[in-house]
DNA sequence: CAGATACTAAACCACTTGCTTAAGTGATTT
DNA sequence: AAATCACTTAAGCAAGTGGTTTAGTATCTG
């Protein structure tokens, strides 16, 4: 429970990477081996490995190797963790224009048609 | 509408760290000058002016000078653009869970009453 | 068992980040 | 006008990132 600075931390940085999201986007469709999942990306095995070491290290896929084959899978939850942080800073935020709503209504009453701007 | 990734990356990238986040939580409780971003940041002001730039190139906050004084607000619109992401990146996931699930129903009434579980 | 497959590990390198300090600019206060 | 304030710019540097190639380790396949 401590660290979850640290974790939204590698969360964002593990999805600001257009091939990491691709792999994502193909996880959502279900299971895949590292093979699928590097095939497509302009880059070496090797290279996607990586990409998928900060996807585990963030904790948004998790796998698992039977053979020689490594099956990986998305980790629902920690896409929701991230979803939670954004909502409530937009609840935040709906929230304090709610609020800067109700004051002006306030200030227009509150007087009679006094102009009190400029 | 075409660089979308790009602004994903950028998007991402900029609430991949704690100081910009922190940022950010500030300004949904309202606009403030750069001074009170800083401030409470454990680096120098010129630090801080950076990942304010980072911010703003991501579209995340819009910042407008009066006199000598800066201030910065949040642009909610591109929070919006984050969680629709991850929303769409939901709702694949649970659809394919719910398709999962009618799959192994239609599999358990197939045969009779067999039960071929553990 | 030879060879292909699917990763995995290691060494390396170009480039970017995330700070720093020092100096500069324009507004505002005294 | 001089001093202060709130940024702003620039230069520089240690550490990290994102890729490469090369070589290695268990599986499978024939």
């Amino acid at each position: 429970m401590l660290n979850q600075q640290t974790d939204l931390d590698q969360m964002f940085h593990a999805l600001a990477d257009p091939a990491r999201r691709a792999m994502v986007e193909r996880l959502t469709k279900g299971p895949a081996p590292v093979m699928e999942l590097a095939r497509p990306l302009p880059m070496s095995l090797p290279a996607a490995m990586q990409h998928l070491g900060v996807l585990e290290a963030a904790g948004l896929v998790r796998s698992e190797k039977v053979g020689r084959v490594r099956t990986c899978a998305i980790e629902s939850q920690a896409l929701r963790r991230i979803e939670q942080w954004i909502t409530a800073r937009r609840a935040e935020w709906e929230e304090r224009l709610d609020r800067l709503d109700e004051y002006l209504k306030t200030i227009d009453s509150e007087g009679d048609g006094n102009d009190s701007g400029a």
